[in-house]
DNA sequence: CAAGAGTGATATAACGTTATACCACCTGTC
DNA sequence: GACAGGTGGTATAACGTTATATCACTCTTG
């Protein structure tokens, strides 16, 4: 009806001061039950919101925390924003999600515009080849923040991430236990952090097993991008009978492509995915992979942040979550090692 | 080093004034260069970020705009959330979004979360059965917003939707061209009125074109959901041979549900979807759909409330987006109406 | 009944920025 | 050399809230 009610409105209307109101909004101070009751009816009444921005400045305490992230619209990202989200608001807190598409700049101007905004504190993927000035402007404005899945050495920063390594060693391990010789790895960039450890888990794997030379190809993160690259890649390499794959949506893409080409996934071809996302479990033949539980992943990522704003002065931190490997249709035993029918 | 910078610590540095510093950021009044070139190296050295609360407390206007959406990790709603987010970016404005999970409740605390933390303008799909209440907590405190697929009688609000109704009768009419008769509706909940829209749209067109009975099936929106709904369908509706649905995800679950029934979608059975998410192209078969471009749907509905957002006075409007008819491999001739091989 | 303790409410000064009014100085003009 | 007009800069008061100190009472208690 009038204006945007303020704490004084309030005051006004239950007939009592500011500093009054203010207590009774917050639960502090001594008060009496029949002034509380006043205040809260007049607050109802003139549908009162406070002023966070008012409140934050004078107290010092904000309840907004920003998530910058690569690609919302992948769907690992988008259930750790799940599990990130529900943590944080059960705590209270506001949460605003932020896409830097992997581009430092943009990143920069993403962590930027939440220190402008007043975001009490921060968790980030980092793009490829963070700079340093990134690093300066969190630790010059002493925001607690925690990185994730991609560490950053020399950061005065948390981490939350996987066991990369381990992960993929399991998976190579597995498909030379069902016969596989010659297994690639497919996905990620070359520049991924994250990517490097886990080709080095399925190298390290191939060599101890005494396998075939290791083999990796790189694609983009999403299906269209992983149908073309194992074409190309059976085209070049038609002895390949198994795929490590660096996500889930490569996995998926690649079988499709078998699919198209008249072959069987986990018959004529393994495939092993990675994040254990929800459309692995559909997919027909569904999925293998290595979950990794995006949602409690965003759910441990959100503890740690809590846990440092609590006690800022705490020693840095680093959490590695393992992965589990998922048995699902698309692996099977190697074309070769199969009995003769 | 020391502790977060503020307008205080760039004017000292620089030797000006407060003042001077706070026009020099913002490039208002007059200011010689030469006192520009210094307050800017100040500010740069000491990494100096405004307090955008204090800034927007002062200045009344802020530069933040909340999105409450159902269900963010759906597909769709991510590819929206990019346009949104683009545009917006593009003028300055830092965007959260909020995932209300299609619950009133939750939708309340999140649009007042908004307004306690300053959003300047919202951006929100209504929850189905949202409270009176909810509209009066927006007109009170005189909120730009924008209600978005789901149009809200009575609201003071812009809103941007698209023509279900036409685009299901698109869909039906097509199919009815290829010389299916038993047509069924499948996926949505009974609650949704966008999902009445086009359920009316489908019913119409059955009607009119003398077909068989309208049928229709409810489902959640996920490709699980999808598969099991047709497996009962099917089983309680044997002549059924062509679907609209609801949604790709739902249209995608019943495509595999066919697969793994030994069926061909587009041959055996044919199949529209709606939305026309990424996936929908690289699925095998591709599958058809009603395309409307969650990005540029995104983008308009950004549109729309930054226009409102600078002309405060204008008459409410209505932007209805007409959905595209997409044909890829999931739609063919009915297997009664083809030729004898 | 004075002193002390407890209760309930309030006045006031911050928080970091910006809008406004104002001041000091220079330059040219009659 | 008084005055208008322009230029470059500053002092000050807000914005809506909260932390702190303080005040006016009432109730004990010796």
């Amino acid at each position: 009806m009038t204006s945007k009610p303020k704490l004084e409105t309030v005051a006004r209307e239950a007939g009592v001061s500011v500093a009054t109101a203010s207590q009774v909004m917050r639960g502090t101070g001594r008060i009496s039950d029949e002034t509380r009751r006043r205040v809260l009816q007049a607050a109802k009444k003139l549908h009162y919101v406070p002023n966070g921005r008012a409140a934050s400045m004078r107290s010092g305490v904000s309840r907004e925390i920003g998530f910058v992230i690569n690609q919302i619209s992948n769907p690992f990202n988008a259930e750790v924003i799940s599990g990130v989200s529900d943590l944080l608001e059960a705590e209270g807190y506001l949460v605003s999600v932020l896409d830097a598409r992997d581009d430092p700049l943009r990143q920069q101007r993403h962590l930027e515009a939440f220190i402008r905004n007043g975001r009490s504190g921060l968790l980030w993927v980092p793009a490829q080849d963070t700079p340093p000035e990134t690093l300066t402007l969190l630790t010059t404005h002493a925001l607690p923040a925690v990185t994730f899945l991609r560490p950053l050495d020399g950061a005065a920063c948390d981490h939350v991430g996987l066991r990369n390594k381990e992960a993929t060693a399991l998976a190579t391990r597995h498909l030379s236990d069902l016969g596989h010789r010659d297994i690639a790895y497919l996905g990620g960039s070359e520049h991924s952090i994250v990517r490097q450890e886990r080709v080095a888990g399925y190298c390290d794997a191939m060599e101890q097993l005494g396998l075939a030379e290791p083999l990796i190809w790189s694609s983009q993160d999403n299906k269209m991008a992983g149908l073309t690259a194992l074409q190309t890649l059976r085209h070049d390499h038609p002895r390949i009978t198994a795929l490590v794959c660096n996500g889930d949506m490569v996995a998926l893409g690649a079988c499709q492509a078998m699919i198209r080409a008249g072959l069987t996934p986990g018959r004529d071809m393994s495939v092993i995915g990675f994040d254990d996302i929800q459309d692995a479990a559909v997919a027909t033949p569904a999925l293998s992979t290595m979950a990794v539980s995006p949602y409690n992943l965003g759910r441990k990522l959100a503890r740690v942040l809590l846990d440092r704003i609590r006690e800022p002065d705490m020693p840095q931190t680093t959490s590695e979550i393992a992965a589990q490997l998922i048995l699902r249709d698309t692996t099977g035993p190697a074309p070769t090692a199969r009995p003769p029918q």
